[in-house]
DNA sequence: TGTATTATTGTATCTTTGTATGATTGTATA
DNA sequence: TATACAATCATACAAAGATACAATAATACA
């Protein structure tokens, strides 16, 4: 299971782990059932006070996508019906979305310019027929 | 680490603030990862309000010379020449990006649901003047 | 098998640290 | 003088960390 904390994005961290625990989910990745790690040992693996992986594991037990157990540890639970999969992925998509656009205007793009690399980009799919890797 | 406000000069404190604290890099006392004091700590050492050693470090932050993080405290940064910089940060921006499109397509989005989210988003980042938030 | 002990796991609470917002102060300028 | 603006301050808030605690599991041992 791979998270990655960006320590000078100003996202914060519980929230990050959120989103990518429920991109996990929504990508297959991580399959109802699944024991996540425990608080300490992701909190170790991101260089991270436990208290925040606690906190992001609270909030989705709160939102009803993992089942956090005193004492037994945390795991992923089925989502309630197809349709609120899809709506998951609908969320997951937009949040992408959204960290795409303000982790650009961070790094201080103008949204001309990241219109204009997108295009680029989204060009090379289109052509490729799959999108464009990192090299 | 030593800095001293001249309270009688017109240059205002969150510049010297700021100057002090480059020099101090560009001299090596303060080395990458090296943590700065706490806006209170260096406020209360230098007799000022601490909002405004807060406002020095988030015009260092935004400057990309030191990494303020909400709850840990502030870094110094890897020094880059302008022209490093300006490589690394088109270089995120196409990591960003590559990102989004692959994240997209692992969620089982085509290129043209992508897109038709991305203009949406974009067009409410073009009327509110910043990219839209998780709320 | 039963039970005590220890380790593992999540929880509660308080402290520390940076952030957001609006009020106050000083200064330049009409 | 009045008004506008920038710098600073005051206050409330949010994120992350430190520490102590509670629930469950694993182990040891009679």
């Amino acid at each position: 299971m791979n998270i990655e904390i960006n320590f000078q994005s100003h996202v914060p961290i519980y929230s990050q782990v959120k989103d990518q625990i429920r991109h996990l989910i929504n990508t297959g990745e991580l399959q109802p059932g699944d024991q996540l790690p425990t608080v300490r040992q992701l909190a170790a693996d991101l260089r991270v006070n436990f208290n925040t992986v606690a906190r992001a594991y609270r909030q989705l037990d709160d939102d009803g996508i993992i089942s956090t157990q005193h004492g037994r540890g945390t795991f992923i639970l089925e989502p309630h019906s197809q349709k609120e999969a899809e709506q998951l992925r609908q969320l997951d998509m937009q949040r992408l979305t959204h960290y795409y656009l303000t982790e650009a205007h961070r790094l201080g793009f103008s949204p001309e310019e990241v219109r204009a690399l997108f295009e680029e980009k989204f060009k090379q799919w289109m052509e490729d027929g799959e999108p464009p890797s990192e090299k």
